[in-house]
DNA sequence: TCTTTACCATACTCTGGCGTATGGAATGAG
DNA sequence: CTCATTCCATACGCCAGAGTATGGTAAAGA
């Protein structure tokens, strides 16, 4: 009843990339200002000893936290946007996928609140760049030309951005409420021509 | 020749609107948390002894800072949009507004990036309020139901909220450029339904 | 002229957070 | 049993940046 229950948590030792992931976790919560060494130690129910045992400083958590990040975003994005055939299915699924994968959308919406940090901001170029390319690709297949296809992936993506902003601001209805549905079904059928 | 030529410049004794000034213009170059003291002091050629004569501490010139934008940006609104008859004229003003007032315009993109800080948060849940109601107002005169002008309204916002990140991110046209111009009459066209 | 008031300089203190140094405790290899 | 390796605790040093204490100067009244 005490004993090694789960794979491999209980009492064990503790790993880099536990110390990631819970790095991770913090990000989501607070921001990545808040991922400090000793409150992340308390965190984690040890001490900074055994932090820097695992990381030479905090620099290098931040970069191997945000490279996992980077890595289970791309997955994510191949996994639930790369199988569907409809373009516009994709799309929409796109939109959909806002809710889901709490954690990892949460991540995104806090570092883009540190725009200016030096290892964030190219992460995020790369982020955006990865997923306005599906979105672009979707809207050719739909049948639009490459410039228009190119400033309606921006345009849709942009929105999903400026989504995230007025939720970090409390003004975009919750997630799962009825008024969420109605504005995700306006903005789908906006921003997706049918037919 | 050396003498008092402007206003009030030259080499007198400053004034906590002098602080102000220069803390919004360090908060559009380099974010909220780059207002410093010492450094903002550096910055206007004095030290930190004249800032605590004007100031009773840095929270207090922030709360300054941010109110007197606040104000300049409301004023901004009314005479830029209030002036303007059409409805779909005053939306696509607004858009085109983005590009002047720059100090205004940098500014309010760097405190998105602080949307965590119990000062900044509050204030621009009201600064986008206040814009978004204006914009629901118009898309209200231009024929469309209540809920459908709160929802087009949102997705405008959001539209140009997801502009401002991708800008942070060095991933947007640039405003004086002829894409950036393309991409413009493209969202006006998505957005603003004619006729 | 003398003093007050407004404005600023200098030199501190104090706190939070990073990084270091070093010394255990546990665990597996031999 | 011994000992090396792995993982962590404790106790420091260090620095940036906020806030304080106090003294100086210039200009404006009295």
């Amino acid at each position: 009843m005490t004993q090694p229950v789960s794979k491999k948590k209980e009492r064990s030792t503790l790993s880099a990339g536990d110390w990631e992931q819970q790095a991770l976790v913090l990000i989501a919560e607070q921001g990545i200002r808040a991922v400090a060494v000793e409150s992340l130690a308390r965190r984690m129910g040890v001490t900074k000893g055994s932090f820097y045992w695992h990381f030479p400083n905090r620099d290098a958590l931040l970069e191997q936290s945000l490279l996992r990040w980077e890595k289970h975003d791309e997955t994510n994005l191949q996994a639930s946007l790369g199988a569907i055939s409809d373009p516009r299915e994709r799309l929409r699924s796109f939109f959909r996928r806002t809710g889901r994968e709490k954690l990892t959308h949460d991540v995104y919406s806090s570092l883009c609140t540190a725009s200016d940090h030096p290892k964030v901001e190219p992460l995020l170029e790369r982020v955006a760049e990865r997923r306005m390319k599906h979105i672009e690709a979707a809207f050719g297949e739909i049948g639009f030309a490459a410039e228009e296809a190119l400033h309606r992936a921006r345009l849709t993506y942009s929105t999903y951005l400026g989504f995230l902003q007025l939720q970090r601001q409390h003004q975009a209805p919750n997630l799962s409420s009825e008024e969420f549905e109605a504005y995700m079904t306006h903005v789908i059928a906006t921003l997706i021509p049918e037919k």
